[in-house]
DNA sequence: TAAAAATACTCCATAGGTATTTTAT
DNA sequence: ATAAAATACCTATGGAGTATTTTTA
């Protein structure tokens, strides 16, 4: 059976008229009876009863037309969403975001996703650490990774996306919070919170390094997969941290935030694709798009 | 396009390599491209990316492979069906009823119906006079109409179901309801409530037939379109009535049922379709269904 | 008897086959 | 070097056209 079956079978049944549908269908009338008869001959089931005056549909054929028409229409309309699929107008992205930026950048950056291709639909894993994230995009568990990294990646694309600058995150009251900013090296004496994973965490090289200049090697008491966790235990008074900028928009009541009062590189934001994913123009407009919002500094949220 | 294009496409998506695709469907490698990149032209995407070594799905043509195969799916399902349809084993049956039959046989009917033919889909219109079925036969609205009738019908296909005996509807407490029996002459001065529609209801014929063998004209004072308002104007003492036996399957309290003491001939009930609907199995079907349960004498609901 | 579907046949467009080339690893 | 897709070309199936017959209202 072919498509052409049903498009003379759908033309036959709304005219009930050989003659008239073979015109509609440009075609001559003989050809049009010998499809339909082969078409009723492979489906064994008669779906049209015939007289010379009159042709009329068969309770079966009526049912089939029903279904014909909506394969039709399905057929119409797979083409169309295939090619919105290839203009990057429509389809599915799952992207995945460390801890830092989960409440801030990609908050900002789902927002303007639906604003700019209205018919994206997003998957969002927040709170996955960059190794994670990377074995994510490599299965193809997510097709975009916002995460913190420095060494190459010859499978993934990455780009950087902003640079965040470093604050320190203190438990409300802590007498190093009483100044503007802080002087790393009064820390010295305080328990550290940082991430699991130890040095394959971008956050963590960057602590050991700073701590390091300010003439200290950093206690950590504690590691957490999530920054969320983090931002918890510092208010419950467990430790200090530090953490990128965005990582304030985290609400949780107990933390002051506070600049080093030595300036720093900051740390930047990337975002990873797979190299070979060049073929998905979805994944190209959500970039641009993240690209666009993202350069803005961040901004804490009002009240 | 053509179907072709459809299976063609499944079988590469799937094996993603043209050469065992091109197994699996039986046919050389060389005219399957040709009909994948036809497929491609027409639809104006690529869904392919091939290399010598590796075929695989762009992010369109994964999207078009999901509606591929739910199209060749719903094809297949779209055949079957419609042999069902033209089994009558499943389809869509709309039953019309008069009031007198609403509730007793027509629920046998639609419940036998469920059981011998479970995929049937019944639309129900009880409480329908007879002029009404007839028209709603002929305008296609209902399938079956279960009526009493005593004419000719050239463009239905009328045949008797059920003999039903005829008895009397009276306000409890009444004097004739103390006897076993009513002879029909001693409700000479009642007032008789009776169908809507005069002459052209088959049961206000036998009516005025049945008194005039007794003797005497019945004062019709009330005239009612549903059987069941019927019964709530008898138990509301505002006269008698005459009606079929199953009419005593409505449960309205308040009326007392009592038989003739002349046994008369009974009233027949009869089901009606359309003659030119010869081709529909389901209705054939749900004929012997019905055929088989309503021979069965009314029996009244055991408590 | 006239309108319309079915049949008979003819033709050619194109799906599919064979042989070969190209390409990417 | 080799496996696999693309290209070139040929073949033949079957879809569509023309002429005609059959059917029924």
């Amino acid at each position: 059976m072919e498509l052409r079956h049903l498009r003379y079978f759908r033309a036959v049944a709304e005219e009930l008229h050989f003659g008239r549908a073979a015109r509609r269908l440009h075609i001559a009338q003989p050809p049009l009876s010998q499809q339909i008869r082969q078409l009723e001959d492979e489906l064994g089931v008669a779906l049209l009863t015939r007289s010379t005056r009159r042709v009329e549909l068969t309770p079966a054929g009526a049912d089939y037309l029903a279904h014909t028409v909506a394969i039709l229409d399905a057929v119409d309309a797979a083409g169309h969403h295939a090619q919105q699929v290839a203009e990057g107008r429509t389809g599915r992205l799952s992207i995945g975001c460390v801890g830092s930026a989960t409440y801030s950048v990609l908050p900002a950056f789902v927002r303007a996703l639906r604003d700019r291709i209205p018919d994206v639909e997003v998957r969002i894993r927040g709170e996955m650490l960059a190794p994670a994230q990377l074995a994510a995009l490599r299965s193809g568990d997510i097709d975009i990774g916002l995460l913190r990294m420095s060494g190459e990646e010859p499978d993934l694309r990455v780009e950087p996306i902003r640079t965040d600058h470093l604050i320190l995150a203190l438990p409300d009251g802590h007498p190093a919070a009483a100044t503007g900013s802080v002087d790393l090296h009064n820390l010295r004496d305080e328990d550290f919170i940082a991430h699991a994973g130890g040095g394959r965490s971008v956050m963590n090289t960057v602590l050991m390094t700073l701590c390091s200049v300010a003439g200290f090697t950093p206690r950590i008491r504690h590691e957490v997969e999530e920054t969320s966790t983090l931002a918890t235990l510092v208010a419950a008074g467990l430790g200090v941290a530090l953490v990128p900028e965005p990582t304030a928009a985290i609400g949780i009541t107990g933390v002051t935030y506070r600049p080093l009062s030595t300036p720093t590189s900051g740390i930047e934001l990337h975002a990873a694709r797979r190299i070979d994913d060049a073929a998905s123009p979805m994944i190209d407009r959500a970039l641009e798009v993240l690209r666009e919002i993202a350069s803005a500094p961040y901004e804490p949220a009002r009240k």
